[in-house]
DNA sequence: GTGAAAGCGCTAACAT
DNA sequence: ATGTTAGCGCTTTCAC
């Protein structure tokens, strides 16, 4: 017996078992079948026995796409960040999916390379693939795209990033307490010329650099600061600038972990001593710690708790009405100090 | 105008627009509306522009669940791997995607934590999302799973690991040839007394290494040969207690990026001196060397490459019968040496 | 306890 | 150039 019926209309796979193939072998109507399946209504014992006899002789497997046609539910997220490659969102990927599957479950993953367009052809097939909700690394331009997801009513919650002027559940980290923190331990170590490096987005962090400078009376000079891409490269890059312009600096807070690698090496290779001649303020990473970690104080960001929180709170979202109340969930740094 | 109709069975979001909605809204028949949309026929320019405009003001998106349920394609494809917030994979599954989202398909992704029984729930469930094909890591105890799927006829790859025994399309790096790069040199500069550390996977590695050594003449002490879990924490526990019992060595073979990591910690650690007291070979991984890589000589594994192979191999699988030839492809690896 | 029929949203014949 | 009809695989009234 074969189970090849006939050519797909575009696809050359065999067509796949159906409830009524099934039924056919068991010799009930399709509806009995169903019955079975779901447990949806009392079957005599030996029919539903014929019919299990079936679905495992015919290795049957429901269609997801026709149940979730018919009952609107997919059970299906998905999850877009900026480039999975890049250490810290792997983690936060894992706890996403930690939390779905535990529920069942299953995510769609998207690298957006914080490419507004690449962004939004995303979330254009998620939305054709009716997905019940997305987790999203907006990029600095999202904010159309996430009115309309809004408009649309599709659940979201903001990863990481915050966005102003938007109304939206967002899970982020305390990069501005934290880094008032780093800041002051720089200071009350006696340092005065310190240079801060860092990313476009990370306004908060400069915010924070500015207003500890200021409450400790010291002059802001802009020459010390640099922003640029989140890259180890750029970081190196930065520091090897700041340093060949002879622009006096004892301490340099970096605003990333990627960022603060690259300018580590800069530091090295340029002969300074850590933290005689620099000392260090860093966010910076839980792996890149055990690999690499010279005397220096460091923000360790919760990676694989936002992941979870932010998905549990997208769960907490699925079943009520879109306009429900939204807020921020914000999670402490962990403030490691190595000597 | 509410485009609220009524609720759904069981969901709790309102209805979305349908093309029955658009078709109404332009005055028109449903399926003008769909040969509009899929440009699939010849359409007046005026109720054309009438159709669109109603596609607008209606923010209609297309279902691609009755789509996919007509059409047999879902244009979907999913990567499980042991887990993804191991430094490794996330790069794999960077390649994956990429190519994947070139040619328009999202990607599901999953984490197997090499359990078997967690490998078999998802592909259970991807299995009835209708994915076009599947890209796995599989585990140690997978074979029966990909026997069936090879019998549902789902095109898969299999990622990175060697299953003897099944014919499988296969997508990994040289680990045999590199391994025995890395053992000649170890050799080649005098080294007599290498251990070897590695993980269960890791057969090829550990049969390079009786080779290299048996090429060379020198005696195998099974003293030497440490296999463990591929964590670092695991790589640094192996080398201390290889110190601790103070077996004469003067160089190792190390079979994984994370082993490495954790013995080249722990070889500090003891205060040994690399190369001169311990020469070190090892897989290794691009990031790692860029952070930590004391002289050595490294196996590094085309990681990305590996992703977008496999992922074209699938792609290319997708048109044909199940039941076309498969092969392995074995990529190199590139070998470094740090002085 | 089980079957017949309608419909989820869409596309592809077949009409006109 | 557009409308009518059937059907993808499933669940859910409604009959019997």
């Amino acid at each position: 017996m074969t189970l090849l019926r006939h050519r797909a209309l575009e696809g050359v796979q065999a067509m796949a078992v159906t409830m009524k193939d099934v039924a056919e072998r068991a010799g009930v109507s399709l509806p009995t079948v169903s019955r079975v399946i779901n447990d949806t209504s009392y079957v005599k014992a030996q029919t539903r026995t014929r019919v299990l006899a079936a679905i495992a002789e015919l290795q049957y497997s429901p269609n997801q796409l026709a149940i979730s046609l018919r009952s609107q539910r997919t059970n299906t997220l998905a999850l877009l960040v900026p480039d999975i490659a890049n250490i810290f969102w792997k983690t936060v990927l894992r706890g996403v999916e930690d939390e779905a599957s535990a529920r069942g479950y299953h995510l769609f993953l998207g690298n957006t390379d914080d490419a507004p367009e690449k962004e939004a052809r995303y979330v254009e097939g998620l939305l054709r693939r009716r997905i019940e909700g997305l987790l999203i690394v907006p990029t600095a331009r999202s904010m159309p795209l996430l009115r309309r997801l809004r408009q649309q009513e599709l659940p979201f919650v903001v990863v990481h990033r915050k966005l102003v002027g938007l109304e939206a559940q967002t899970v982020r980290s305390d990069a501005h307490a934290s880094a008032l923190i780093l800041m002051q331990h720089l200071l009350a170590a006696g340092r005065r010329r310190i240079a801060f490096v860092g990313g476009e987005l990370g306004r908060e962090r400069l915010q924070a650099y500015r207003e500890a400078l200021a409450a400790a009376g010291v002059a802001c000079d802009p020459a010390l600061i640099r922003i640029g891409p989140l890259t180890q490269p750029s970081g190196a890059a930065m520091v090897a600038a700041l340093l060949r312009e002879g622009t006096p600096l004892d301490a340099m807070f970096i605003g990333n972990n990627r960022l603060a690698i690259g300018a580590l090496h800069a530091l090295t290779t340029a002969g300074k001593r850590i933290p005689e001649d620099v000392a260090i303020a860093a966010f910076y990473d839980e792996a890149a710690l055990g690999d690499y970690a010279p005397p220096m104080i460091a923000a360790i960001q919760p990676v694989y708790e936002i992941g979870r929180v932010a998905a549990r709170q997208l769960f907490a979202r699925l079943g009520h009405t879109p306009s429900s109340p939204v807020g921020e969930t914000i999670l402490s740094n962990r403030i490691v100090t190595i000597p």
